[in-house]
DNA sequence: ACACCTAATGAAACCGGTTTCATTCTCACA
DNA sequence: TGTGAGAATGAAACCGGTTTCATTAGGTGT
């Protein structure tokens, strides 16, 4: 028994199947009788629109992809369980690519599910800019963490957190402190550096960047030895991962968490769960995918959509893992402090 | 600048769109310098095959779609990464649906992604067995962790690391354990239950049994009082989240893992990045992933698909957060366990 | 040199819908 | 009663590929 198509139900009911095809998508063009006479014939057949055959002939595939670098990391997961919520409520399905950190991956999954959707949602891309912007030029796009003028984005802006980190840290006796990123692809990282750079000068702080690769539990616990040889007291770290790796590190090494160093996270997806909890900057990924994918979808929905930046704030969110500066060591730990690229800076 | 067509491509190359379509999809078909020619003009013109209009001549989509309770999970997550990484490889892309624990919208997606999909991988279904056997019925279907004949199936069998675990802290000395699980609709869950009981009762232990709701960490830490009360002195969790809700449980009653109290997990993803880190059982969730994925291809491939099952063994990782039992307190905690349900069973 | 088989390619039908445009049918209004 | 506007419906083109079938070219065997 193959699958009822349209001319099926058209030659049984007796019309033709422009008729048919009315009878599901414009039922207020036809007559009341018509349409009632074609959904019984069609519920009798068994009769399904084909959503492939309706994909191509109006272009309009229903669905929209989500690219990430890696969905194994709680901010993704996150980010993608907004995003794909939100799709639904909406009416759209979801496909994911995984581009695993790489932009080559990107450029290949883009290409690939291009003809599928009606639309892309790249978070935090790798990819460079003249690639992001070759794709965009062909099917709409929204980045999420990435700053392109005339392309649809949503910035989180950890900025202002960060810098309130930095404020605590100083408050609580911190004099060196140390901000722990990602690569220069990543944008989110380069803006929480420079927050953390700029209230470091303003309150008279020291400031340590430390490139952890790859953001992961390994690459955070890896740089504690680093951390501990510049002779800080704090550190603040691209994500949360990043600082549970520190915190790891810093535990195997017997010192704890916050008597004898500080630590500060970003994203606040693990960051309750940890031990101790971590004081972090809460980057609201659900609402980010979430309102990437409706800037997407109205932008689909309006001919001319106006280009967009959506802003989401993200604020300091104080928990176990930051604390006083511990007193001065008996002995300095380590070979002594490497000295500061640029005392001047600080006057 | 429309999307370039085959029939553009054809033009260009000045060959008919048959033999660029041949050049695509059977190469062999035709000569290396016809192929070669095509197959640069297309890359000069940016031309990629159209998936959407080949799903509909050939009849097959190119995607499958995976369905799970939380992609927030970090065992779904992984799970997730090693099934589209696999799909990839293999030439397909995933769609992914997202069912916030609810069998219907389980059952929603299922239906609504069928026409777009050659088949299905469903993880950890909350969906009872008719309708899981409506939609098998309809595209092919793998199920992981749901033991169902006749249907694709990968199983992650924990039941041996859960055993040793329960002998790991038999040996430790603990005389009184606990297992927490999540509702009945958990195949896994009922899986490690029996296994915990059945190895408890083999080694003379009390085994208590409580069940958490919907596995998070909230939920592993409410139910420390629980455990308190039962005067257990170890406790096996469902999965890593709910272990580590339990430390977080214990940590803020002034309780250490693993001097006052034992924990062990399951999944093994989060466990070695918690504090301390979790003594897991290892579910390889990545590997089941990419498992029910060649699975499902593979008997796409066949036409008669022998039904397998594919099994996963499971084993226990030992890390820091078991250890002796805990020296008999000097007065009990709480009131009085409560009694067992049934002491004859143990005899 | 001739008949014959195979490999390479092209023309056109087809997948299952949507949509434009033409046609028919009604009914209101002058 | 004639006419024109508008509603309901149908015929056919179209979306962008795949695939069947026919055609042409290039050898091979005798």
């Amino acid at each position: 028994m193959p699958v009822p198509t349209i001319r099926l139900v058209a030659r049984e009911a007796g019309v033709s199947q422009a008729t048919v095809s009315r009878a599901f998508s414009q039922p207020e063009l036809l007559t009341p009788a018509t349409v009632e006479k074609v959904l019984g014939t069609a519920q009798r057949l068994g009769y399904v629109p084909n959503q492939v055959a309706r994909a191509l002939s109006t272009g309009r595939a229903g669905n929209i992809a989500l690219i990430l670098p890696d969905v194994a990391n709680p901010f993704f997961s996150a980010l993608m369980r907004g995003a794909q919520a939100q799709a639904y409520k909406r009416g759209y399905a979801t496909f994911l690519g995984d581009s695993d950190e790489t932009a080559h991956l990107e450029d290949v999954l883009l290409a690939k599910l291009a003809a599928q959707v009606d639309g892309f949602v790249l978070a935090s891309p790798r990819l460079d800019e003249p690639l992001i912007r070759k794709h965009a030029a062909r099917k709409p796009v929204v980045v999420i963490n990435r700053d392109l003028e005339g392309i649809g984005r949503v910035l989180v802006d950890t900025g202002p957190g960060f810098t309130a980190a930095v404020v605590l840290l100083a408050g609580l006796g911190h004099r060196a402190i140390a901000y722990v990123g990602a690569p220069r692809t990543s944008w989110s990282s380069q803006q929480r550096a420079r927050a953390v750079t700029a209230a470091g000068a303003a309150h008279g702080l020291s400031v340590v960047q430390i490139d952890a690769g790859r953001p992961s539990h390994e690459a955070g616990r890896d740089c504690v030895a680093g951390l501990l040889e510049a002779g800080v007291t704090a550190a603040l770290a691209v994500d949360d991962v990043v600082a549970q790796g520190i915190m790891a590190g810093l535990a195997e090494r017997g010192l704890s968490v916050p008597g004898d160093f500080s630590v500060v996270g970003c994203d606040d997806i693990i960051a309750a769960t940890t031990y101790p909890p971590l004081t972090s900057v809460n980057a609201h990924c659900a609402l980010a995918g979430a309102n990437a994918v409706d800037l997407l979808l109205n932008g689909l929905a309006n001919p001319t959509p106006p280009v967009e930046g959506h802003v989401i704030k993200g604020e300091l969110v104080i928990r176990g893992s930051t604390g006083p500066a511990p007193a001065p060591a008996p002995a300095p730990r380590g070979r002594k402090a490497p000295a500061e690229p640029d005392p001047s800076s600080r006057k």
